[in-house]
Formats: structure tokens, sequence, C-alpha cells
DNA sequence: ATTTATTGCGCAATTT
DNA sequence: TAAATTGCGCAATAAA
């Protein structure tokens, strides 16, 4: 009781009683001619589920002959699968690093926009102070109340940018 | 050029002549019992490499006792590496979703930025041109009509910043 | 040295 | 029907 599983012992879904063994070219190969008498297959052919002695199934329900391990065109299938598989497989790690470097890159570019932003953001405030100072220096010298000028002291338009 | 095509038909390195079958527990599974004689293993072990009569073998290079299929250890062990397995790929393929996730929000963050830069930019022009409109009304209004005023027509800092 | 984690590989069931 | 995916177990090897 300390292991958080156990889902089966081991009973593999489809047995996988695999044997492999191209019969056809590949010769001296190193497959220890051991196992020996392999070749029976399950032949698990539930001689026909519902249908007592039908004849007429359309769209043939046969579950599968067990697929003939020695049958010539069956290594084919496999080989091609096999194929198949290490083909799909290359793919899928390939797209998980070009997904990797996407995050570098989208990570570098993040950092030039925020680079950006620093950058556009103190020139704004430099340009607001030099608004802010022209303004001072007008009153200071717009101060000789000599003229009937009615001129007021700026609209000071500080947006308050905030964020 | 490029194509691996056929490294090698189908001679897997390791035979992988498994035959999967918990003699012990596991009882009315689905494995007929067809492959009988299955037990030998070719006990490849080569007597002794070097040392005629030593005693003292540290490194001990023996290549490995075939793991005997029937062990009642070995299922153990097997059981445990699936389970390994099964958890190393389960984070295996947790990691590349949460990589793509990443993607997403550096996306979104990315679009947030640019955005803003947008903005800071614009609001930057505005400014801009407020002070070059300003600069000029200065300059209109300054103009020297007959005053003995040494002013200069104002320093013009419009500094132009590229970028 | 032992145990767990990774990795490449083949099989078979599904999907596409 | 064939190719692409996917889950699974085995075994070799890398890491702990």
């Amino acid at each position: 009781m300390s292991r958080p599983s156990q889902p089966k012992i081991n009973t593999a879904d489809h047995n996988s009683v695999s044997v492999i063994q191209s019969q056809a070219h590949a010769s001296s190969s190193s497959l220890p001619a051991s196992v020996a008498g392999l070749q029976q297959v399950p032949q698990l052919v539930p001689a026909n589920p519902s249908a007592g002695g039908g004849k007429a199934l359309p769209p043939s329900k046969m579950k599968k002959p067990p697929a003939d391990k020695d049958s010539d065109e069956y290594r084919q299938r496999r080989e091609r699968n096999n194929l198949a598989v290490k083909k799909s497989r290359m793919r899928s790690k390939q797209k998980a690093l070009d997904t990797q470097q996407r995050v570098n890159e989208l990570k570098e570019e993040n950092e030039r926009l925020e680079a950006k932003i620093k950058l556009l953001s103190k020139e704004l405030s430099v340009l607001k102070d030099l608004f802010l100072e022209h303004a001072h220096n007008l009153a200071d010298n717009v101060q000789p109340p000599t003229g009937a000028d009615g001129s007021s002291p700026a609209p000071n338009n500080s947006s308050t940018n905030g964020q």
C-alpha cells in the first residue's frame, strides 16, 4: 500500500507476443534462434459473436484475422508502419524544439520592446519637464503687470499618464 | 540525400523477442499457452574474460546474464520501469503543453507592449508638434520691428530625435 | 552497485 | 487502403 498505483499488474492489452524476425531477406542477423517453435498465432476468432449462422454481413464486421505473423505482406505492413512511426516521432520532437525556440525569440523580442518603452517614457518625461520649465519662465518674465495683458498662466496640460 | 530512408530493414538492435506472460498470478488472461517451449536463455557467459585464475576482479566486466524472463524479480523490475516510463512520458508531454502555453502568453504580452509603444510614440509626437508650434509663434511674435531690444529669436532647441 | 529517468524501437489499435 | 498518431512494453543507457 505504498505505491500510488499498480493499475493492472502487467497484462498488456494486446498481449505483445512480438517476435521479430524477418523471414525473408536479412540473413546473419543476431536473433538467437532460441525461441524456436514460434508461429502459432492465438487465432482468437470468436467464431461468430452474434448471428448464429448468418451469412449476410454487409458492413463486414469481422474482428480481424490475427494477421499472420509469417505473412510476407504482414512484415511489409509492419515495416511501413515502423517507418511512419519514426517519422511522426521525429516531427513531434522537432516541433517541440521549434516551440521552445519560439519561446526564446519571443522572450528576446519582449525585452526589446520593454527597453523601447523605457526609452520612450524617458523622452516623454523630459519633454514634459521642458514644458513646465518653459511655462515657469514665461510666468517669471511676464511678471511686470505693466501692460493690460490678460494672459492666463498657461493651461498646464499635464496628462497624468498612469500605468 | 537527406532522406534517412532505410537505415536498416528492421533488424532491431536488441532483438526484442519479448514474450510477455507473467507466469505467476494473472490467470484467465488471453494469452493462449501456444508459444510453449519458451525458456532457454542464450546464457552467453564467456567463462572468464581475462585473468586465468585470478580472484580480484574490481571492474568485473561481465556483459550481463540475459535476465531470466521468468524470474519473478525480472517482472518486478520491468513493471517498475514501465511505470517510470509512463511517468517520464507524461511529464514530457506536459512540458510540451506548458511550453506551448508560454508561447501564447508571450505573444499576448508582446501585443500589449507594442500597443503601449504605439501610444507613447503618439504622445511624443504630439508634444513635439506642440513644441514646434510654440517655437514658431515665438518667432512670429518676437519679430524685431523697431525696438532696441537685442533679444535673439529663441534658441529653437528642436532635438531631432531619430528612432 | 542499485534504482529511477530517458530514449529509441517495434507492435497494434485508432485516426485521418 | 495507406499513412499518421498514440499508448504501451522492452531494453540500453544516462542520471541520480
